[in-house]
DNA sequence: AATTATTTTGAAAGCGCTTTCATTTGACAT
DNA sequence: ATGTCAAATGAAAGCGCTTTCAAAATAATT
């Protein structure tokens, strides 16, 4: 640091540095960046000037200078969500041991705001993009397309990826899902679903396609709600769902917080999980093989998920390649003792 | 954007948009920051130049010409904790309707990576910053210290505040709910405590001092774990102090998730809560409402923290002026079924 | 000691933008 | 028409860094 005067204060720059350590600017950039091209000596200098001005490099500057920067975006629906939580762990966690940074947004389930930060980003010259669904405006697209930035899409699979992609089938996974409950003797199950984004549309899609094919499915067996997800909206679902059904006998719910408040609505009305009702949860949450009695639920791969696009995003990045553009990581059907019935097939 | 020869791609800039619009650059710039300050007619060629060139503004040019960025850099210990994810909606719904950006860290509980960060964050030279809790290394504060940048710190409030502080006493907080236990007829007290940071240890105390007033505090009704908390952890603590110390009759519990798990494992054990055990948690997550039997929490205002950080980083850097170096946002204690025991006092 | 090869250093241009200051243009009044 | 003023525009400098290319210093070779 160091005191203009009338005491205002600026950060020390290069030039600071050079001029402290008696030498140019250029040789200083060296010394920081390449400091095997400088004399030990000089090293050394520079070294002190640095720490006695508390110098720290000015990003904007180095990014204009070079016309790139390390930082990797990455826009998700929501940090709340536990689900991306856990991906974003996966991010961190691989992000951490790289050179690179992550700028972190939050589209809030809009894709309007979707586009404004995409835009925000693509300002910055990001080295990469992380981005949740295939389901960007057409204009979000065609901004990521002339972009030129590697992007990886997250979450989900599909044909219409922009660039590469890496997550899995939720149309598949529900299906399964709902295929385990038929084979578990349940007949008449229901679907639970909060704020439906296009993902848990396709959830829902599965559920339908199989329950259809088994000649089961009935439309007044699907409760959902615009609101957001919690535990205890879950409760409230399922109460709707037997103000209407009384003789729903399982739930498929969309995801594990609903499944959760599922399951404490179900005690509180001293029905018995998983004789009268099976519940089944969706994204396999660690807590739910602690609960009493433990959740089934769908586990899926999503702290791997987050690892592998950003290695994606890094071998793009670095080497030009688009290393396999769309990646399937599947998911682990848990089942649990909510699931877990003898009841008679018939 | 525009093609280079040899296909090589470049992002279009402000010349590329003035040599299209036919004006200078520097009324280009004025279009898009004070776009009164041009004419209409001209601002029009310009706006549809910027459309057809698909021109976004360089971030970092920018940055380096005006001396100011408007990055409002977010530390926090873990993006996947619950606790900071509903400080960081309060962040980010705040920021949201400003003209500022978050950036958002990851100090995973270290205090060398905080460091690494805070220097990371302050080459960007951001307008300002959040930063969790009030122990930094000695080091970060110095950086914090030099760096002249707004900084709220969160969670937490005390005497040492390096700029500014909005939070609540953890201490207190704890002591509170130890009381409430106390109250209600509970005397061996039990603490559960997963990878004890500054703020949970404050929290340990306020309960150790509450406890040993009454004479009833007891070393070996602590169990802590330098693991990582989660509700399967809160299960397997509850089960490590029960085969050392059978006769606990209630446990205060260093997070929500603890006491999950801690209900769970009760469940689990035929152990009646609240009647055989009492329960109580910290942090009041919303599920805790909807448990069976409720749990009985300690409510702290993340949103607000969030919320209002944003705020008062906003007017400090805004105004220059520093609103209330340390705000108490206060908690509010949740008594629910899980301590509601109605037991002789003796 | 002289020459050559190698390493180390510095001068200067340029990255894309903002902003000051001078200049031009246009509007309006005389 | 002419002069006055305000509004609109452009030229150019500069933000802090990297990087090329040339010059200087040092080491190696004869």
């Amino acid at each position: 640091m160091y005191l203009e005067d009338k005491g205002k204060f600026r950060q020390s720059t290069l030039a600071d540095v050079a001029l402290h350590a008696d030498v140019s600017v250029a040789t200083v950039s060296r010394a920081l960046r390449e400091p095997e091209k400088v004399s030990a000596k000089v090293r050394l200098r520079i070294q002190q000037a640095v720490e006695t001005l508390g110098y720290i490099p000015n990003t904007a500057a180095r990014a204009l200078a070079t016309a790139r920067t390390d930082v990797i975006g990455v826009l998700v629906p929501s940090v709340t969500n536990i689900v991306f939580a856990e991906v974003l762990r996966g991010i961190y966690d691989t992000v951490g041991q790289t050179p690179y940074t992550v700028q972190l947004g939050n589209t809030d389930y809009s894709p309007l705001t979707e586009e404004r930060l995409l835009r925000l980003f693509l300002g910055q010259r990001p080295a990469g993009l992380l981005i949740s669904g295939l389901d960007q405006s057409p204009s979000a697209r065609a901004l990521l397309r002339t972009s030129q930035c590697p992007v990886v899409q997250i979450m989900d699979v599909g044909e219409e990826v922009v660039d590469m992609a890496v997550g899995f089938s939720h149309l598949e996974a529900a299906a399964d899902m709902t295929r385990h409950l038929l084979d578990r003797g349940y007949r008449r199950i229901a679907f639970l679903g909060a704020r439906m984004d296009p993902r848990s549309q396709r959830r829902l899609k599965g559920y339908q396609q199989v329950l259809e094919q088994a000649g089961l499915f009935d439309e007044r067996l699907i409760v959902t709600t615009p609101r957001h997800s919690s535990v205890s909206l879950g409760g409230v679902l399922l109460a709707e769902l037997f103000s209407r059904e009384p003789l729903a006998d399982a739930v498929f719910c969309n995801n594990d917080a609903l499944a959760l408040g599922a399951l404490f609505e179900s005690q509180r009305r001293r029905i018995r999980v998983p004789e009268q009702l099976g519940i089944a949860g969706f994204s396999g949450e660690e807590m739910m093989a602690d609960t009493f009695p433990s959740l089934t639920t769908l586990h899926t791969y999503r702290y791997d998920i987050g690892r592998r696009a950003v290695e994606m995003l890094r071998t793009a990045i670095e080497s030009g390649v688009r290393p396999g553009a769309v990646v399937d990581m599947g998911y682990r059907l848990i089942e649990r003792e909510s699931t877990q019935t003898f009841r008679e097939v018939n």
